[in-house]
RNA sequence: GGAGAGGUGGCAGAGCGGUUGAAUGCACUGGUCUUGAAAACCAGCAAGGGGUCAAACCCUUCGAGGGUUCGAAUCCCUCCCUCUCCGCCA
């Protein structure tokens, strides 16, 4: 959400800079709707302050054993009239709530402009892009050697999922166990367990909900818990509400959770193999932190992400999101992509994002600024670190042998038991 | 699922339907005292919105939402959550 003071107060620089997203915001409208809740608010503030003033008067008049009915009579139909003025602002609030709500995060000047993802700006590369003395498979040709099963997974859910078997099930499992080794022992993230079900607050605080309900998954009964479509829910949620201290910030969380999501308005996109799928695993990290440090700190997280990468011996870039393409909640993000061979592409494997005050204001998440001695939003940060699937996916197209077996990079091999390679007949 | 208890400020914990936004304690901040610290004492200390140069001042908020009333933290209803016991269960 954005800081309504913002809007009242230089709504047009704010509407420029929603336009860099494509997004269209009438001021005129705005302002108007905005002016008539001024209006409404200060009727309703003028009627309570009329009957607490009365009220108060009889309590008092009742006390030293005056009469009160004249001033009962007084007071007979302000109740009537603080109903209907409650009623008219109610109705502006929901519009200008709904207003509010629908508005993605206004946009760091860094941010290069663009409608798509092709304007991407790349920033840097790292790795050499394997050169092969054969005819590179992609991951589903190399997996479904090694275990991968979408033909039982299409049985029994339908498209979009998989199911593997064996070391590939293994070295998927010690992939994330890597990362999350990393990410705690190297850079200070605290491991979290949270659930995989949350309530539409969490969402709306996010940035997910109401807006993109369409691509969430929603359990039937009367709980209506959605699945959590990235750990990035609930590791942020826990500050909501919260008034943090000073000297807690900048707080780093991560967790190994699956994620859900519905993939609504992707059809026919990467419906081959385990690139897009309904269910899959990432380790998250989220930082909470104070506002001045939200960029540097989204740096670094981009670095941590990178980490993973690197150690998985994996090429990859590192872009920066286009104005058209970056996400709601964001200011700044920079997505990771890992080389593919098999796609002779490179594909997004990890998003890392500044969404500074904007989730921190849906959620009410502050901390206590021993400046001003006040309470303040503070700012909250997301990546992946990384995709579990997707790394998989890459370690089996980057590291492939001609025979159809896979090396194992080093890092991962302490968690298989020494395991250096995967063999199709294994 | 059944029975009971409870949800109040950063925390703990009072609160006959009427100057209660809320006693008290702890924590915190400032001051006095001290060479310094501690202790003691004094003072301040919720959030959001409006208003003001800044104040004053006004409105809202005692789990959430409804209701009764001139007036609700206090009474009624619904829901949510927590705790204790029983049942069931990984």
């Amino acid at each position: 959400m954005l800081d309504p003071r913002l809007l009242r107060g230089d709504i047009d620089s704010v509407a420029s800079n929603l336009l860099r997203r494509g997004v269209r915001l009438d001021s005129a409208a705005y302002l108007k709707l905005d002016s008539r809740r001024k209006s409404a608010q200060k009727k309703v503030d003028e009627l309570r302050n009329e009957r607490n003033t009365r009220s108060k008067s009889i309590g008092q008049a009742k006390a030293s054993g005056a009469d009160i009915q004249p001033l009962l009579d007084d007071v007979s139909n302000l109740g009537e009239r603080l109903q209907k003025a409650k009623t008219d602002l109610e109705s502006v609030q929901t519009q200008l709530d709904e207003l509010h709500l629908g508005l993605p995060n206004i946009l760091n000047e860094s941010v290069p402009d663009g409608l798509d993802e092709t304007e991407n700006a790349e920033i840097r590369r790292w790795g050499e892009q394997p050169v092969f003395g054969f005819k590179p498979n992609d991951h589903v040709e190399i997996g479904e050697r090694l275990g991968m099963d979408f033909a039982s997974a299409a049985k029994m859910s339908g498209s979009r999922f998989s199911l593997l078997h064996g070391e590939l099930a293994r070295v998927h499992r010690a992939l994330i166990q890597l990362m999350l080794d990393v990410q705690t022992r190297q850079h200070g993230y605290r491991e979290t367990y949270v659930p995989y079900l949350v309530n539409a607050k969490s969402l709306t605080g996010t940035g997910q909900l109401p807006k993109f309900e369409d691509d969430l998954f929603q359990t039937a009964g009367e709980s209506g818990l959605y699945m959590i479509p990235t750990a990035e829910v609930p590791l942020t949620n826990m500050v909501a509400g919260e008034i943090l201290d000073a000297g807690d910030l900048p707080l780093r969380f991560t967790a190994h959770t699956p994620c859900f999501r519905s993939e609504a308005g992707s059809y026919g996109r990467d419906t081959r193999g385990m690139i897009r799928q309904h269910q899959f695993e990432k380790v998250e990290l989220v930082q909470i932190v104070k506002p001045e440090q939200s960029y540097e700190a989204l740096e670094e997280l981009t670095g941590h992400a990178e980490v993973i990468l690197r150690l998985l011996e994996l090429p990859y870039r590192v872009v920066a999101l286009c104005s058209g393409d970056i996400g709601f909640a964001a200011a700044k993000t920079y997505d990771l992509e890992v080389w593919l061979p098999g796609q002779e592409r490179y594909r997004e494997i990890s998003s890392c994002s500044n969404c500074t005050d904007f989730q921190a204001r849906r959620m009410l998440a502050r901390w206590r600024n021993p400046d001003t001695g006040k309470p303040e939003l503070v700012h909250t940060l997301n990546g992946s670190g990384v995709a579990a699937g997707r790394a998989l996916v890459a370690v089996l197209e980057n590291h492939q042998q001609e025979d159809g077996s896979v090396r194992l990079p080093t890092s991962l091999q302490p968690y298989l038991g020494g395991l250096t390679q995967l063999s199709p007949n294994a």
